[in-house]
RNA sequence: GCGAAAGUGGCGGAAUUGGUAGACGCGCUGGAUUUAGGUUCCAGUGGGGCAACCCGUGGGAGUUCGAGUCUCCCCUUUCGCACCA
């Protein structure tokens, strides 16, 4: 007894892990009887130690799981590994442990650590991505797609880096430098394999609005990023070379009028073509292929752009337009070319005016008409009238705040447009469009932003591709009866290319059609591939085929629960994975996350101090006191071993390179599980980003120290109350109140947990808590308190498992909280005799009346008006009206 | 640059979705217990004012009897941008 009444979550955290080992708690089963939910979090790359991101990620999971649980359901929550990709590569560089020992040590280490945090997990299902029996799988159906023609091949944009002769990841590129070797990246184009995801672009977009339990935003950002455009295709004929036609795409083909040059993408043929007796051209050329690939890069960098001296023709209007190279057109994006219409779009503006090319207005909205108005006759800030202006352009720079003033318009009516004129945006594309078909120089045409996946990655630490090159067959790809095509777990990269390019013994072999000797493709897959389809290889983690009838049962993921950074990728890819598994028969489901909860980051402060080379030196919060004011703000902060200042670098994302983590491990050691889960859960909802709080978690152990002493110190009195039954009418005034508080709380709390809002749970169970001590000392106590604590452990249970396990069983409540019924409220517990309403005049709250629940409008009013303070605010007045919200407020109009 | 969000006390956050702004917790202040530190317990805590009251949800306008919540403009911060996962 002694011992038991001290909190020890180590013991009981222990006890109760061992307790779901033995009995298998969480290992289930197909059950066709009963409903299932399949509750899924994002998998871990194993980088050696959890942060505190995945504990949040799978607490998260883990409440959703064990409260699905407990209302009745089938629930399978089961974990894997993400355990191919670049860190396992970078380390290898780092210690010379080759990838493969190094993942598998990890997976080892953290898989304890997610024990030791008590998630409801079916171990027994786990799969990690680069064990061949599960890559087998990706090279199986990367030959059906290959097959079907959704896997084809086509050269793309790599970043090269010169010096290590190796590809680098965007992640690689800084400030347009290789990170290891400081040299200036280029972009290189190479043989790649792709997945034609653009086949499925329809389908991807319009299933989107059939998934509501998905959030908003990432329903848009997804909308957006597969991105369908109605425009036009435009061609442009030219003599260059042998002559032709120069095509490009635009969505608004009512600006056609008013293009006044053709810009194309630096590898472009047509400037390759112009560069052949332009040195300088060439040179500029050169210059454009300098820096990264990645589209943030591009489209942030300056401005830069050459003349071809060449021109090509206006298709309507026979006009010769100059052609320029310039580097913010893209070869990868549509036609690779594009027509400038600088009086209608910012960026050809921006270019337009630098250059001094012409600006050629024929769009006019009603804006710009009112505009024009106010200025007839005026002077403009440069000293000429507005339509002088008009005239001079070509001589004149401009401030984007200029153009917009005078030529911004979204859509508008056609001016100076010849034929054209006074036609609005719909009629101007239709004639245009209508009139290039007539003339084979265009037509409508639907074109996406989405593109094709390029899958090929020259490394060494991922899926073999399955194709083999043979001189005289070419590309063969090799026969499902010799999959899986083995990586060889002992090489160690060194940074420069891909070590399987040198390891002859995977390299050599013969081809499958001719028998002669041949060569293994060495590219491996992309890991966006291993994460596009796990969660069926968790149905059936043993089947002898990709999937088996156990993923009919499953599928979907009725909960799916992860980082926002994967809202549109990771997602994407996976939802075009399980539509082409359906086509090939593999599954029913065409979308494979039913709802989907996208958790914040968890975030905390820095602190650094500069050092003399001016470079900051990140301080961990753990070594740093901050002092505060007498209203606790912060005012400084010092180094705890030498007392000396420190900068307060503000709240960032825990993250290694500025040392504001919080390692778990410490956290659960120091406090236990069941307080780092209660923290987490109660710091904030799990869509927001989580500020990490020392004293906070502090708080979180005080609650729960708090229960564990309340329950023990009235072991007698819930043993006597429990199961005994209540008789509402038969309780004290009093008696009845406490109950009423419980079962109000009981029913935020339900509502709550229905929304995920795990925060106004937490809240709940403390308010729960406050309350108990408090129950008055009256007839029915015992059974008063014995209902709340068995409501306030039921509703703890998923968010701290280990306590209320054992303390459920040491009250006698039952065997196994696990399978507990959940609380229901008792509508009768909830009825009141009076109620109060708050008296507003004029919307200010002036008072508060208490009236009979069942007090029609009339006598509410009358209650109201005759409240003291209320009747003050009204002498004198008229009053207007009085609004009546029943079971709220009052509130009195006066004038 | 493009796309998507967020902004409420000293801090994390709450607000039944248009109806009492600040639940719950942290911190802070005062008190009790303790040899002391810690722990625990009690009280207070948005700002101003003796008070009546006034002000207050990033800034500015608007709709409404009533706006943290709806509409428009602006500012700041975060996430993603296709080879980090």
């Amino acid at each position: 007894m002694a011992l038991d009444e001290q909190y020890k979550p180590q013991v009981i955290e222990q006890a109760a892990q061992t307790f779901w080992q033995e009995n298998r708690s969480f290992e289930v089963k197909e059950d066709p009887n009963r409903e299932k939910f399949y509750c899924l979090s994002m998998f871990p790359y194993p980088s050696g130690r959890l942060h505190m991101g995945h504990v949040r990620n799978y607490t998260i999971g883990d409440v959703i799981a064990r409260y699905q649980r407990m209302t009745g359901k089938n629930v399978l929550q089961p974990m894997g590994w993400d355990a191919f990709g670049l860190p396992a590569e970078n380390a290898a560089m780092n210690n010379g442990v080759p990838p493969a020992a190094w993942t598998y040590e990890n997976i080892a280490y953290m898989k304890g650590q997610l024990k030791s945090l008590g998630f409801a997990v079916d171990w027994s299902r786990e799969v990690a991505t680069c064990t061949p029996e599960y890559y087998r799988w990706n090279q199986w159906l990367f030959l059906r797609m290959l097959e079907k023609g959704i896997v084809y091949q086509k050269t793309g944009t790599v970043n090269w880096d010169p010096v290590d002769q190796t590809v680098l990841a965007n992640e690689q590129v800084i400030d347009g430098r290789g990170w290891r070797t400081g040299a200036l990246v280029e972009k290189r184009e190479i043989p790649m394999y792709y997945m034609a995801i653009t086949q499925y672009a329809e389908e991807l977009l319009a299933d989107l609005d059939h998934l509501p339990g998905w959030p908003e935003q990432v329903r848009t950002m997804q909308k957006n990023w597969i991105g369908k455009s109605h425009g036009v295709r435009v061609g442009f004929p030219h003599s260059i070379g042998e002559g032709g036609t120069l095509w490009v795409f635009t969505t608004r083909a009512d600006t056609l009028m008013g293009a006044t040059y053709v810009a194309v993408a630096a590898e472009h043929p047509l400037a390759l073509h112009a560069a052949d007796n332009n040195p300088e051209l060439a040179a500029f050329i050169e210059e454009c292929k300098r820096g990264g690939t990645s589209e943030a890069e591009l489209a942030t960098q300056e401005k830069k752009g050459m003349a071809t001296g060449l021109t090509v023709t206006h298709p309507l209007t026979g006009e010769e337009l100059p052609l320029w190279v310039a580097n913010y057109v893209l070869m990868g994006y549509g036609e690779g070319a594009v027509m400038a219409v600088p009086a209608h779009d910012e960026r050809d503006f921006e270019f337009a005016n630098k250059f001094r090319l012409p600006i050629k207005q024929v769009i006019e909205g009603p804006e710009v008409a009112a505009i024009r108005r106010s200025l007839q006759g005026g002077i403009t800030e440069h000293g000429e009238s507005f339509d002088n202006l008009r005239n001079e352009l070509r001589g004149l720079e401009f401030t984007p705040d200029e153009w917009k003033l005078w030529y911004e318009t979204k859509y508008g009516t056609c001016i100076h447009s010849g034929k054209y004129d006074g036609f609005d945006f719909e009629q101007a594309v239709d004639a245009i469009a209508s009139d290039l078909e007539a003339k084979g120089l265009g037509e409508k045409k639907v074109t996406w932003r989405l593109r094709d996946w390029g899958v090929s990655r020259q490394r060494y630490w991922g899926t073999p591709i399955p194709i083999i090159h043979c001189d005289a067959c070419g590309d063969v790809p090799v026969p499902d009866d010799q999959l899986p095509v083995v990586l060889p777990e002992e090489c160690v990269p060194d940074g420069s290319g891909n070590p399987l390019n040198r390891y002859e013994a995977f390299r050599n072999t013969t081809c499958p059609t001719c028998g002669g000797a041949a060569q293994r493709e060495t590219d491996t897959m992309d890991t966006f591939v291993d994460s596009s389809w796990y969660f069926f290889r968790y149905t059936c983690p043993d089947a002898t085929t990709m999937v088996d009838g156990r993923a009919g049962y499953w599928m979907p993921v009725d909960q799916y629960i992860g980082g926002i950074e994967h809202a549109i990728l990771h997602l994407l890819y996976s939802r075009f994975w399980t539509k082409v598994m359906r086509d090939l028969g593999l599954t029913k489901v065409t979308e494979p996350f039913a709802n989907l909860l996208t958790q914040g980051m968890v975030v905390a402060p820095t602190f650094y101090r500069e050092g003399e080379d001016g470079r900051k030196q990140w301080i961990n919060p753990a070594d740093v006191a901050v002092q505060t004011d007498e209203k606790g703000r912060p005012l400084s902060a010092t180094l705890t071993a030498d007392g000396q200042p420190v900068v307060m670098g503000g709240i960032e994302k825990m993250s290694k390179s500025k040392n504001n983590g919080v390692d778990p491990q410490k956290l659960i050691e120091q406090y236990g599980a069941d307080t780092a889960r209660v923290f987490m859960m109660f710091a904030a909802p799990p869509e927001q980003s989580l500020e990490w709080n020392d004293a906070g978690v502090e708080g979180a152990y005080r609650f729960l120290r708090r229960v564990w002493l309340f329950a023990h110190d009235h072991r007698a009195v819930i043993a006597a109350g429990r199961g005994a039954s209540i008789e509402p009418s038969a309780l004290t005034d009093g008696m009845a109140g406490a109950r009423r508080q419980i079962h109000e709380i009981l029913q935020q709390a339900e509502t709550d947990f229905g929304k995920y809002q795990f925060n106004t749970v937490v809240a709940a169970c403390m308010k729960l808590m406050n309350l108990l001590p408090n129950v008055p000392d009256a007839e029915a106590r015992g059974a008063v308190v014995a209902e709340g604590m068995s409501i306030l452990l039921r509703l703890l249970s998923p968010i701290a498992p280990h306590i209320t396990h054992d303390l459920w069983r040491e009250l006698g409540y039952g065997d196994d909280v696990l399978d507990a019924a959940w609380p229901r409220v008792d509508e009768a517990a909830l009825v009141k005799d009076t109620i109060e309403l708050v008296v507003q005049v004029n919307g200010k709250v002036r008072g508060k009346v208490q009236v009979p629940a069942a007090a029609d409008n009339a006598a509410v009013e009358q209650a109201a008006l005759t409240d003291e303070t209320v009747a003050r605010h009204v002498e004198g007045k008229t009053v207007r009206k009085v609004i009546v919200v029943p079971g709220r407020l009052v509130n009195v109009v006066v004038a």
